[in-house]
DNA sequence: ATACGAATTACTCAGTTGTTTAATTTTTTG
DNA sequence: CAAAAAATTAAACAACTGAGTAATTCGTAT
């Protein structure tokens, strides 16, 4: 009965004699969970299994499903936006006015690099694909907080590298942007059916180097 | 308790004097509950509330809920695949080389036409996007069954239209090019979000052209 | 050892889900 | 009009949902 009323989420020590923190081994579980069967299709119960642990556990450490939604985009979403805005801070410091390929190479890569990062990456992927086509409160919210930030300062970035374009038009190419590699990344596995297995055969690094030409190219039409 | 084993979908002529169906009825709300809250998330109650309809007839004539999603999807996804067959059809009767341009608004133009086409052309619009990112196996055959047909036909008229282009590179860009739009379309009205408001101004019509710019630049990339 | 608080468990709870049943009304048919 | 079929309804079903509770175990500092 002494539980507190809000579960300390970092106790003294870590718990687990093998380092792996209860409370992220919950957070991976979910993130496979919410990935692979969106918000409303995910179980607790589920999740709990894939954690093995009890399901009462998941509430004591992460709080209510929302709220485990939520930390589950913020952890690897902080990442990436950090990385956005590392990329870009190297590239002006080098030149106030990059390359515009080198500007669409900094906002991808960070993406990029998370989805060969091992299943877990591949599945933040697919949660992101689906959170960008879910009208819901909750993740219109979440992708403002999380990608908007770092969006805005490549808008400026891509506006210099593309003089021709009024603002408003280097915003909606940047929007344009965002649509391809997140179809992309989300559906690289399957694209092979359109096209009877053709794709699979290009190399990853390859790939992104296609999509950064098609996206430059796009970028820099008229 | 007469009722047959398996309700007959079209009876004789139609049951309502204003003309309209009871089943299309109920599709079209379900159409707007699936593009709200996606497949888990919507409710056979709220459908049923939407068409003004006892929750039971859902079951009667349209059976049972992954059914009911499967007739949504293919209601308005065979149109658009026929109109983008006409489409290219109507192309390669003028010359057997149309040009990139026109291509790409062959393809895109029967999504434009149903997004402009009241409410229920918007929610389609959406539950395809959420089509696109759900992995699931339902969605998986879905979608395969109702766009790639179209898609295949275009991926070879892309081809002769880049000859520079290996016909892997073609998919991928076809790919590409589904990504971009699928995510405009969704997100349009949220767009002014990244921008302050500023894509909004700018008019449906243009946006159309700006999109084709950029994605006929991007096929044609190198 | 012992006492204390955190960690973990089994269990319960109320509400919701998709679906079905049996009864009733409406429509069609003979 | 009467009988049969179809359409529609209200109610109930069993399974499942997220969340909470009280009890128990565990680790540690006294």
């Amino acid at each position: 009965m002494a539980r507190p009323a809000e579960p300390r989420r970092k106790p003294g020590r870590p718990k687990e004699a093998d380092g792996t923190d209860l409370r992220d081994r919950i957070l991976d579980a979910a993130e496979l969970e919410f990935a692979d069967h969106g918000y409303n299709g995910a179980r607790m119960r589920d999740i709990a299994a894939r954690a093995g642990v009890n399901p009462a556990l998941i509430g004591y450490y992460n709080g209510s499903k929302g709220a485990l939604y939520e930390q589950v985009i913020r952890r690897k979403g902080a990442g990436i936006d950090i990385a956005r805005h590392a990329n870009l801070d190297a590239l002006l410091a080098q030149s106030p006015t990059p390359a515009l390929r080198d500007i669409v190479r900094a906002y991808l890569q960070p993406q990029w690099d998370m989805k060969e990062r091992g299943p877990g990456g591949a599945a933040f992927v697919r949660l992101q694909a689906r959170l960008h086509s879910e009208p819901e409160a909750r993740a219109l919210r979440l992708r403002r907080e999380v990608y908007d930030p770092a969006a805005k300062r490549y808008i400026a970035a891509l506006a210099v590298a593309l003089p021709h374009l009024t603002l408003e038009e280097v915003s909606l190419r940047m929007a344009f942007l965002v649509g391809t590699y997140l179809f992309m990344l989300n559906d690289l596995g399957r694209l092979g059916d359109l096209t009877d297995g053709r794709v699979a055969e290009v190399e990853k690094d390859a790939l992104l180097d296609h999509l950064e030409r098609f996206l430059a190219a796009g970028l820099r039409a008229d």
